[in-house]
DNA sequence: AGAAGCATGTAATGAGTTACATGATTTG
DNA sequence: CAAATCATGTAACTCATTACATGCTTCT
């Protein structure tokens, strides 16, 4: 069901179409809370309307739809935010490969790790980028709505990015550190290789 | 086809039988890297084994079958960890909620975003014991392997889990100070109210 | 002997992916 | 007018969940 409240969300935040919504899931969710392709998302949005949670307000050219949440949407989507599913479901990629890096030996590990790293700090910078150029100075006393659809998933990644970044420079440490004492000998026989 | 290399990992750690690995799946990888029922884990064993992945290397008491991780198996397990898809996937049910507090009313976001932060920290805290428990004094020179599974899994909840209720004050204090600045007279009116 | 938990599975359904298909509009 | 991108969908398949089913072993 959750694809089905992802999607109530975002008509929550604004009307759109299928085409529309599916560009504000990549761009908004597909990275770190849910990720949809589009012909599922336009099946989600027949069925939402079918359960009248959204209902189309326009139709416009070749076939395009543009949908709205109803009130029964909104208290939907409201039931849901409030009563979270106790088991809730977690799927990454990324991490599941981290967490079995031991499969691999040392050296090999480190390169996935510091490539990790890398990739987490361009995502990173990006974010500080998008988040600068959108910002109100919050001296002036007109503060954005906090609420305001992005602002808490900007936060969000401010917050975590780092700490994953520093989570790979630590095992690479940890493991640095561990080959070191197993074999003192070989650091003189293998040269720096940049990644 | 993450199930799939989810269990390799497993296996590649140590072999076991479906009930086996079904507990190790949900103790290690559960929450954070993928998720799995029971039944999923036997259909995939059984797939692994037809592919010649994994073999049964033991039968015992009621069926129980011990299976382990073939040559071909870490093979494939291992282009796995060094050549990773490039969109991984990525769903989670919390950051879902979390992303989509907006379409609440500040109070009930507060609340939510309050329990949230608890949840983490007791979260936090038992990882926190778990590993204090099972640490080796890293001054002795005896350290453990730092690829052994799960060593790089609990560091990662250690950086991660206070990141994460790091942003949920932040999310709190963005809320309370733009609530403040809107409505200025609303500040006696409401008694604090534990959660 | 009965209850709790061990241990493995099947069947039906629902969610998600891949591949295919089609045509309109905008840009160069 | 050709290419890119807008825009929506269908069909076949695989992955995942829910519900059901079965029997063993250990503990009380």
């Amino acid at each position: 069901m959750s694809l089905r409240y992802a999607l109530l969300g975002l008509l929550a935040d604004e009307a759109g179409s299928g085409y529309e919504l599916t560009k504000k899931f990549e761009r908004s969710l597909d990275r770190y809370a849910w990720h949809a392709k589009h012909n599922q998302v336009y099946q989600e949005l027949n069925r939402l309307a079918a359960d009248g949670l959204a209902e189309v307000v326009e139709e416009g050219a070749r076939g395009r739809k543009t949908y709205a949440i109803t009130e029964a949407g909104r208290a939907d989507l409201r039931q849901w935010l409030l009563n979270p599913p106790r088991n809730p479901v977690v799927r990454n990629e990324f991490v599941l490969r981290l967490f079995l890096l031991f499969a691999l030996d040392p050296k090999e590990a480190r390169v996935v790790l510091a490539e990790y790293a890398a990739a987490v700090q361009r995502d990173l910078d990006a974010l500080t980028a998008l988040v600068e150029s959108a910002d109100v100075d919050p001296a002036d006393g007109v503060l954005p709505d906090p609420l305001a659809f992005g602002h808490l998933a900007a936060g969000f990644g401010l917050h975590m990015l780092p700490a994953s970044r520093d989570w790979a420079h630590w095992a690479i440490a940890q493991i640095d550190n561990w080959t070191e004492e197993g074999e003192e000998k070989s650091e003189a026989e293998d040269g720096a290789r940049g990644a």
